[in-house]
DNA sequence: ACATTCAATACAACCGGTTTCATTGCAAGC
DNA sequence: GCTTGCAATGAAACCGGTTGTATTGAATGT
């Protein structure tokens, strides 16, 4: 490949007027320019990235942190920073941490070995669990989807407790009263909220919350129908489930089906996420969407940001949802 | 951020010599490699990988090129490529193409300009239509997935043809003999391949093949919802559907389902490359089993070869397939 | 005791761009 | 005509590691 030196002297002129020519052409007077991109041209000349990122000392690099990079939501919020990422001139290094505290503590160092300038983690782990070296140097970091918002880096989500809440209302107007939860995995920031939003409901209108009604589970399909099958077996009069994803939500619809159950009529089951699959399960699932490519988006904005300089520390946006009403919630007497 | 002339400057040796601690400790005495471990401890010293990277002209980093990242097919595959790439100590930069030649192109490039090593795609676009200089510079390049066996890089991916001949088979075993099919988009060649492959097992049994019977679309649900309403409202007494995809098979799903018609009963629906998604449609899903994250490794894996300098060029390997048999297809009469 | 050998380490070039600072030359102003 | 100013360009330092070559010094052999 031809490098820098090969056109400057092809063009008669030196390696620094051939960098000016591509980084700031106004510079050069239009014979030379003329010139030197004609060498270029004759050449096929193309600058070596690595050695423009070594003088910069920037990657022009954001490592994108996912859990599993094989779940639909992820992948979704991964399409929506790869946007803005392109947009913004950035490439993506993408690595599946499986939810490894390990993993990704790797992943941060990228930023300190100048293998990424920041860091986008999608899950709920706190970045003073990755980086022990305190003050040592800041990591440009965000976080999304299932974000903590305690943190002093910024977040995009959605706010789990009240669309929660509104689901649960939901529910409750379709006249549900003994409505199962079959939630994700318990310690789960996520899971809390959610829980929460729940009680927020059953509150407002002076229901008893009733914690025997929950089943924890993995956020999967596998998991729902585990759930869903140990909570169905043990509570005969449940009319309603509140299933923490869509995806437990399809294991559970699964897993009513195997019991008999003729949906949505003897069973309501409620989903959470809104991935495209739910429109075409059976019933088709009721749901909350949640935005995650925009929250994928809003979350490559601020990196941009902070990489521009400008300081975003204590932002925690809340994107908003919606209700997705479809057949598999029904009215009961 | 400490350096090396720090490091080297606090235990009193050459710069050098520090390098060579870290990557050959061998080479140094026991005492100076204690003492420099010490100091770049103190310092918290870690090398700058952009400056390592750009003396080696080498950047350990891979390309994904992914039609659609979202799509859960495409999400194992780089699943599988993103374990091996670990393994090798490989980073992977992700890019969402959306199937678009210009993108493909400035991916390549970036080989050319020393952002990656090589470039691994999925999809069957030929690398000659991406890179135009000729033999210029090889690219690393290998195909997954869909790939087009014809060019001289190495590809990994299933044997289509004889894959969509066993689900044919298998259909024509359940006693089908009127046999919709919901293809992908015409202009591809997995699509073409699949259909071969339909025609095979039709001669096999000297039973003609009815173009009619074909309706072309896109590989996604909304495709496939969208080709069934065509083709059932137009054939009446199909009494199975030969999906190309599972995609495809659940939007069937739903459109049959709002045809009225009885599922399994009424009608047959198979799908192929056996997502997660299949074994709990209703009814689940008979289909192929594409083996996407052993296909990832097996590319990432041809990949390190390539870069190690083992010349890896006609290699053309058709990973195994399974007939996966669940209740959405039926014996008939 | 001196030559030979080898391990341990230092020195300095190098990777391929970018950028600062210096230099040149031409045009405008007095 | 001489100075001033500015546009155009070149020389060289620099980014932070790695590595080939030179150097040192201690151990070994005769």
């Amino acid at each position: 490949m031809a490098q820098i030196r090969d056109v400057a002297k092809l063009a008669a002129v030196s390696p620094a007027t051939v960098s000016r020519a591509f980084s700031d052409p106004s510079k050069l007077s239009t014979t030379t320019l003329e010139r030197v991109l004609a060498a270029a041209e004759e050449l096929k000349y193309k600058p070596s990235s690595l050695a423009q990122l070594f003088r910069e000392k920037r990657t022009n690099t954001v490592l994108v942190m996912v859990p599993d990079i094989a779940n639909v939501l992820f992948a979704r919020v991964v399409s929506g920073i790869e946007r803005v990422a392109v947009e913004n001139k950035f490439n993506l290094i993408v690595s599946d941490t499986g939810d490894d505290a390990a993993i990704e503590s790797v992943g941060v160092e990228m930023v300190e070995t100048y293998r990424a300038d920041g860091v986008i983690q999608l899950g709920e782990r706190p970045l003073d669990q990755l980086h022990h070296e305190g003050e040592h140097c800041a990591i440009p970091f965000v976080q999304a989807i299932s974000a903590d918002p305690r943190g002093r880096y910024p977040t995009v989500g959605i706010d789990d407790r009240s669309a929660a809440a509104m689901m649960a209302e939901h529910l409750l107007a379709c006249g549900h009263r003994r409505i199962g939860v079959l939630a994700g995995l318990k310690d789960r920031l996520v899971t809390q909220e959610r829980l929460a939003g729940i009680r927020d409901a059953l509150a407002a209108r002076e229901l008893p919350f009733d914690e025997t009604m929950v089943a924890y589970g993995p956020y999967s399909m596998a998991g729902g129908e585990n759930s869903a099958m140990r909570l169905l077996s043990r509570e005969r009069n449940v009319s309603a489930l509140f299933c923490m994803s869509d995806e437990i939500a399809i294991g559970a619809i699964r897993a009513a089906h195997d019991l008999g159950f003729n949906l949505p009529n003897d069973l309501s089951i409620s989903g959470f996420d809104n991935i495209e699959f739910g429109k075409y399960c059976t019933p088709p699932l009721t749901t909350v969407m949640q935005p995650a490519e925009r929250i994928g988006e809003v979350a490559m904005i601020h990196m941009c940001d902070i990489l521009r300089g400008h300081a975003v520390t204590g932002i925690h946006e809340m994107l908003s949802t919606e209700l997705v009403v479809r057949a598999s919630v029904r009215e009961v007497g």
